[in-house]
DNA sequence: CTGAGATCCTGGGGGC
DNA sequence: TGCCCCCAGGATCTCA
């Protein structure tokens, strides 16, 4: 599931490949898949061309000459693929494509059909959910302090959320709330200064460490050239039912929160 | 403000 | 071998 690290890769390898095409044709399979502005129809894109290519939060944003923008989230299963030749077969589920005039094409295939691709129009002002970005230098331990004693929440739940923090998911706070040795469900009011200090260094380190690894790859994240991530073979916990703790050797348990597989040691995770 | 539960989907795994 | 059932889960919605 593509959380932050595994968005900006696609980002970083839409960045390369399409910055500067120009739209040619774009085909829709799946209208259910688009949200546009006051029914507009997608096709007020053909001739745009796309300018730069960015990530906020879990979203991949096509910026287009017009200031108009496309923000796709990918869910779960979502991915976006580039080819660089016209091909007559497309990835599996692609629900929308874009050919440019190059012949070049890109793909938003989606097996679960959760992810959506929305038109962003030019007057229009969008910030994903309005999370801070966690490896942005307003992202400081004081802040993280600051937010979690404002609320009253299960501390994996707070983290989750996307209104608060931008990016993280299920796996990569699974990962830094065990490399901080704090438990899940701890209540985020109750959190010291060194526990988020710990925390705000575990978050921030995962998510570079996993960028630079180019995200994680265990049932279907590819990049935007179809090659997998590789700090599936970093995680700690994440998945580790019943292994032993890298930490402690205490076997790690899997319980569910907020409806989710969670995954923590119990005898080191306070 | 907070949480619980339902919803959307389909491929894959477990059980028989 | 084949079939049925169930499950994974991010975001959003309703309801408490």
């Amino acid at each position: 599931m593509p959380e932050l690290p595994e968005v900006e890769t696609i980002a970083r390898g839409l960045a390369a490949t399409t910055v500067g095409k120009h739209i040619h044709a774009i085909d829709v399979f799946l209208p259910k898949m688009l949200i546009t502005p006051n029914k507009q129809k997608i096709n007020i894109l053909l001739g745009d061309s796309i300018t730069a290519v960015s990530r906020r939060a879990k979203y991949v944003v096509l910026n287009l000459a017009s200031g108009r923008r496309l923000a796709i989230h990918l869910r779960m299963t979502g991915r976006l693929i580039f080819y660089p030749n016209t091909d007559v077969s497309r990835p599996p589920h692609t629900h929308v494509s874009f050919t440019f005039t190059d012949g070049s094409q890109l793909h938003f295939a989606d097996m679960r059909q959760f992810g959506r691709l929305r038109l962003i129009d030019v007057s229009e002002t969008w910030d994903a959910d309005g999370g801070i970005e966690p490896l942005s230098p307003e992202f400081t331990a004081e802040y993280l302090w600051g937010l979690l004693h404002a609320h009253r929440a299960q501390l994996k739940n707070l983290l989750l959320n996307q209104n608060y923090i931008s990016g993280l998911g299920n796996i990569y706070v699974c990962e830094a709330l065990w490399q901080a040795r704090l438990s899940p469900i701890k209540l985020t009011h109750t959190v010291s200064r060194p526990a988020a200090t710990r925390l705000h260094r575990a978050i921030v380190q995962i998510l570079e460490k996993a960028i630079a690894a180019r995200g994680t790859s265990i049932d279907d994240y590819v990049d935007s050239r179809g090659n997998a991530g590789t700090f599936q073979h970093s995680l700690q916990v994440y998945g580790r039912t019943n292994k032993p703790c890298f930490r402690c050797k205490d076997r790690i348990v899997r319980t569910i929160q907020a409806q989710r597989g969670t995954w923590s040691c119990p005898s080191c995770q306070k």
